[in-house]
DNA sequence: CGAACGCTTGAACATGATCAACTCCGGTGG
DNA sequence: CCACCGGAGTTGATCATGTTCAAGCGTTCG
């Protein structure tokens, strides 16, 4: 799903070339870094969230981008999206003229640009079928499948607070708390500290799952 | 929202000497299309829904389109989205080669592929706040914003099945009916054929609807 | 005109939200 | 090192919203 970095796209001499500069910034968790639109950054560790946010302060979160993502549009957007890091966060930031420079004078550049924007639709939308269509149980399971997807048996730390959990999958935070325990008693998942989690039986959680494609 | 079509980005001298060729077809409605990802076309009027489909058959409807909006992906895609037309559509096709070879060439026609896959992804990203936060009431006052966007006072028709429109945002056919209801017993829409739908009172609709940008 | 489909309406039901109490853990300071 | 404090998480009980099932209505089209 998540393909190489825009940053690997282009060598450093490549960089250099096209008179563009990057620095590194390292965010500790919980890092408020404003909207998106204003933003230009390759995640180089560490995960964030990025959230919509209603006049009334209701958020929502829409998508979590982790290492290898990239922050930011080409241009700023209508739609205010705002990113904020769940741990501590590496990015390596070019600023927004740079960035276009690069996007007109390099190609590869744009078609990545391209790829990644149509990745971010479709994991929406995948979500979209998730919100419309699932049980909280559902709902639940797939989001520890999403969350262990690349680390098989190990446990993995979830890098949201319940609340942020239930926000996530459109529920309650004390339902998720529910579902959890459930597929706990149920032999499916271990959970220790409440962040923690480890898969028992994959298989099972697929088939609570149901929906393949997060 | 929608901006200029991909198609309008493109005189007919360029066409031809960009070796693209295009072809029209008009579909009735209900015409199932298939895969978004083996198509390459222009929506030059009609409407048409885009799904996600699981393997127990449910459906996901995650987009509409209309006219001017374009249907396709600069190439085949894991996620399956199916188009459907909702009405007797015209489109104007590419075939892929074509496309592919216009994308590298043609700068920017890459520039709008990158506009609108942002979009598309802004619009899920905006549902996806209405189905984890919003009740049904507000889902059916945010529809009616959404199809009568454009025609103020005059009655619009809903290109949607009462079914369809229930699985667009998340609800049940029957809670749609309802809710409907309610909103023409309050004055605030008309309703006649079930199927053409006025706004009477714009500004309550907005405030009932709450979530200002879908 | 009649049949079929889509829409509405009603009543019972189920799922998840909400509210509130309680527990657990992690950090802090005595 | 232990006790305490506070935030996060869990658990239980009640409640509300929307779903489901079923019947009836209307409209659209053959």
């Amino acid at each position: 799903m998540r393909d190489t970095s825009l940053c690997a796209a282009l060598e450093d001499r490549e960089l250099a070339a096209l008179h563009v500069s990057r620095s590194r910034h390292i965010m500790p968790a919980g890092y408020p870094m404003g909207d998106c639109g204003d933003l230009c950054a390759n995640i180089v560790s560490g995960a964030l969230k990025l959230s919509l946010h209603a006049k009334d302060g209701r958020e929502q979160i829409v998508d979590l981008m982790f290492a290898g993502d990239f922050l930011g549009t080409p241009r700023v957007r209508e739609q205010i999206v705002t990113a904020t890091t769940l741990a501590q966060t590496e990015i390596c930031a070019f600023s927004r003229h740079d960035f276009a420079h690069a996007l007109d004078t390099f190609p590869p550049m744009r078609r990545m640009l391209v790829e990644r924007a149509i990745a971010a639709s479709e994991r929406a939308r995948g979500r979209l079928r998730m919100l419309g269509h699932s049980s909280a149980r559902e709902r639940v399971a797939v989001f520890i499948l999403y969350i262990t997807a690349h680390a098989d048996g190990k446990p993995v730390r979830i890098p949201l607070r319940r609340e942020e959990v239930a926000n996530f999958l459109g529920l309650a935070a004390e339902t998720v708390s529910r579902q959890l325990g459930h597929l706990r008693a149920e032999g499916v998942i271990t959970l220790v500290n409440a962040r923690d989690c480890t898969v028992l039986d994959h298989e099972r959680l697929c088939a609570i799952a149901r929906s393949p494609n997060f």
